[in-house]
DNA sequence: TTAACATATGCACATAATTACATACGAAAG
DNA sequence: CTTTCGTATGTAATTATGTGCATATGTTAA
């Protein structure tokens, strides 16, 4: 119960969501997520750090930046997620973030190498 | 986003959740519910007027009872509510409410008059 | 119309959660 | 090594949330 209830309440909270909707598609860096979500960096590193006491997102390095990606064990979270994304035009601002994440619009200017220049 | 976001908060409340799912699965009346949870009646009470407040829930009076079910309008509430309710098993408090809630253990003396004994 | 019971609400307290801001850490590149 | 840039963390202040207790409301039944 701990758990799940764990789980719901970090994605209760919109912009925790809305991180955790774009590492369910791919790995991200924190200036990534900064320039799609438009949030201020401390607050993208601390959901990030968030998600990792709860051992739900793995970090790699790659030169300058840290990559984050989703890694969800329990089938319970993952089911609710795809729930989700199964719907996510119908949710505006999920739309949009991920259409954002796709075309890399304004990462340039977030990340000054463009982290996926990186092998 | 709001709506989605206001009812993740909603179900990211233990007790809150508990009670979403007996009423996903029979109406209920206030008492019942305060047997079967083990909290006291106004605290069930509050947490109906929550799903109220959301229309989530329809009410309706049998005697001196008012049954309470829930009505979700959104399929992705739905959906998520199926989610959990596919692995209730492996969560044990919800595995408990659920049994009681069958066997109507303990309701008799929280409502005087057995609620089930009306038409 | 009064008593009994189911349900709702208000207030108050304690606690937690969100968020900004400043700053610290750490790797990489020159 | 020193600078730069990506990332992490601490503190503080505001706000929200959970929860208990007392009490109000409203219906039923005598």
């Amino acid at each position: 119960m701990k758990l799940l209830q764990g789980f719901l309440k970090l994605i209760s909270e919109e912009t925790r969501l809305r991180v955790m909707m774009l590492l369910n598609e791919e790995a991200l860096c924190v200036c990534e997520l900064e320039a799609i979500l438009e949030v201020p960096q401390p607050r993208v590193s601390k959901i990030l750090s968030k998600y990792r006491d709860l051992g739900l997102v793995i970090d790699e390095r790659k030169g300058k930046f840290i990559y984050y990606k989703l890694d969800l064990k329990d089938p319970l979270h993952q089911s609710i997620l795809s729930s989700i994304k199964e719907r996510r035009e119908t949710i505006e601002q999920l739309s949009k973030d991920y259409q954002r994440m796709l075309t890399k619009e304004g990462i340039l200017n977030a990340c000054q190498g463009f982290p996926s220049d990186l092998g």
